[in-house]
DNA sequence: CGTCAGTCTGAATCAAGCA
DNA sequence: TTGCTTGATTCAGACTGAC
């Protein structure tokens, strides 16, 4: 798992089995170094189920930027973020799409995530390539870097787009149910929020910096794999960084590939993936349609890692007990389902609270996993 | 207020007191009725202080950006449609937009709200007419419209893009202090959460259907016009639909210009601005920081016996020390200079504010020098 | 072992005014 | 236009070390 793969190899692994639609599997679940476009080029079309890229942002800085304590601000000065003119942006913006919308399935879709200082281009630019949009989705930073000039609002959100190839495309997959039902069993919305990578989530180099500068976290790119893909699905990052898409995917047991120019991410990577365990077969059965009749509602702390698929649930007394999966339900005997109506059903009655029935161990002691949604209140009340 | 303005009427009035920035006034809190541009064209050159702008994302465009993914128009007709179509709507977003920058001062700025259909087409049509955008914010509806369908994230926000007239206009007014105040003293962040305009709030016909269909809420622009105004400021809309601009700018103690095709929502708009009560002086004060203040310079304390030649100050755990001398300049080992200069110097670091920077003895405590400056501009105030 | 205070840092288009 | 001086400015969360 995450072996790097040479371009020119993969050029010759794809020749010999260039079917659209087959794949020789070579370039399945592996890092192809090498620049995004012509790696996507070498790829057989219409193989990969999702797309998702963080694009270089173009960021624009004038001089450096210090802190009020006169600390120094580690900006993102890395050479892969220059471009010389909007121009020189938008055709290195076409040219990756393109290239991507090849290799995508019609039945998939892409997800694009920037800042305003390019979002607006990427938006325009997918909308000319007749790509379909479908959402954009905000992700609202719990914990954003302060303005510190005070001569505009905190910049505390990034956008995602979220498309489908074309305007006809409509098989992608769009895990509604599930999704509704591990948000309380009401649609999920347009912003989420999580808060950005740091801690001991965040890769770090020998000499203790960040290994990445932009590094994504592992629960945004969860929602975005779970609401937009199946088991089994292949999902292609073609600029991988730092691996938080194939870690996801590994674990949700998706494939991934991922395209990185640079040997250093490509190694931080790959060892990161290579320590990743997937999840069971059971934590992730996706619950799809009503005939299911099961509504969730706490997928925010299995986001949040509060709450791990797989984790074993139980009522006060240990007399029931329940596996909670990574959609944000819960399974218990042959039955699966909302945390409420599994709760009911365990106990043959008609309805129950699962937020006050269910239990979770710490340490020694049960407690209600409810109380892991107040921590959960706690952390949205301050974000608001 | 809120009287009408025929076009033909308000060229002939403009032409007669032409000089750019002046104006015979006879325009401002009115509505004029006619075209976008051409009304724009009109007005005098930097004129205004902002520009709100809800610009329609259907224009020209038809049924396309809006058509539900079963079309029954085939395929080549289709691509053909939307190409011709975003061109479209690119050619007249830049016309508005250029006719927009000419109305507006140099220290002025602009907002645009808009939804994934336009916005991407707005936003890269800005950065490149030069604008220069100082933030994107996300208005999270807490009551919005669900997705029927179930094949999409429910669509729960809109965006605003807040720039300046160019990279270098650096006057924009942003009330900094007032909006963090306002927020229990933590920076505004760029997502605000409002609900749609309904209920008594939004202006029905005599059918009792709603006069416009896509109504801001008066909330939403009065944090706009609170953050990005001064009182007294001009306030353009150059798509006024039902005039929520002009009602929140009259309220706030702004002026406004309103333009306006359809005489429907001249006619709503009209009678709701004139039904506004303007606040009263000491509602609308603005908080204002520092920045805003008189400037007191050290050697004023040094003159009025605050500080005195000789004493020492020290840094807020006394690692380092100064001599105050009596021209107002402080000096410490073989340095002097500026309070700023030296707190910079023995820190080794290329900036400092001396004024928090360094401390005086008082009692038993020790106390920024600013707090002096504090008392002084407090005796200011009472003798003026 | 826990607590508490201090430190560090994150995709940042981050000053204004005058000579 | 450019360069220099003055002086205004931070939130949340993880980590570290003292006690």
């Amino acid at each position: 798992m995450a072996s790097v793969f040479p371009l020119a190899d993969l050029k010759a692994s794809v020749k010999s089995d260039p079917r659209p639609g087959s794949r020789s599997d070579s370039w399945v679940d592996t890092i192809i170094k090498g620049d995004c476009v012509s790696a996507l080029e070498a790829l057989p079309s219409h193989s990969v189920d999702i797309i998702f890229a963080d694009p270089p942002y173009n960021l624009q800085l004038g001089g450096t930027l210090h802190r009020p304590d006169q600390s120094l601000v580690d900006a993102v000065d890395d050479e892969w973020d220059q471009f010389a003119s909007f121009e020189a942006y938008d055709a290195f913006t076409r040219a990756w799409l393109l290239a991507c919308r090849r290799v995508l399935k019609p039945t998939g879709s892409i997800w694009v995530i920037g800042s305003y200082h390019n979002i607006f281009r990427v938006g325009a630019t997918l909308q000319d390539l007749n790509f379909w949009i479908l959402n954009d989705i905000i992700w609202r930073k719990t914990n954003p870097m302060p303005n510190f000039k005070g001569r505009r609002f905190q910049n505390a959100h990034e956008t995602m787009i979220w498309a489908s190839p074309s305007a006809k495309a409509k098989g992608y997959t769009f895990n509604y149910d599930a999704l509704k039902a591990a948000n309380d069993d009401v649609q999920m919305r347009s912003d989420w929020l999580f808060p950005i990578c740091n801690g001991s989530e965040r890769l770090k180099g020998e000499d203790g910096k960040k290994a990445h500068p932009t590094q994504k976290p592992e629960a945004l790119l969860a929602r975005v794999i779970m609401a937009s893909t199946k088991p089994g699905d292949i999902v292609l990052d073609p600029f991988f960084g730092s691996g938080t898409t194939g870690a996801v995917a590994k674990r949700l047991g998706r494939h991934f590939v991922g395209i990185e120019r640079e040997q250093d991410y490509i190694d931080a990577a790959s060892a990161r993936i290579a320590a990743v365990e997937p999840l069971g077969k059971a934590e992730l059965t996706v619950m799809t349609g009503k005939k299911a009749e099961v509504r969730v509602a706490f997928n925010v702390l299995v986001e949040s890692g509060l709450i791990k698929p797989g984790q074993v649930l139980t009522d006060a007394r240990r007399r029931y007990s329940a596996i909670v999966r990574a959609d944000g339900t819960v399974a218990s005997g042959g039955e699966a389902g909302s945390i409420h109506r599994l709760g009911a059903k365990v106990q043959g009655l008609d309805a129950c609270n699962g937020w006050t029935f269910w239990h979770f161990e710490d340490g020694q002691s049960l407690r209600p996993i409810d109380d892991l949604r107040s921590v959960i209140r706690s952390d949205l009340a301050k974000a608001e």
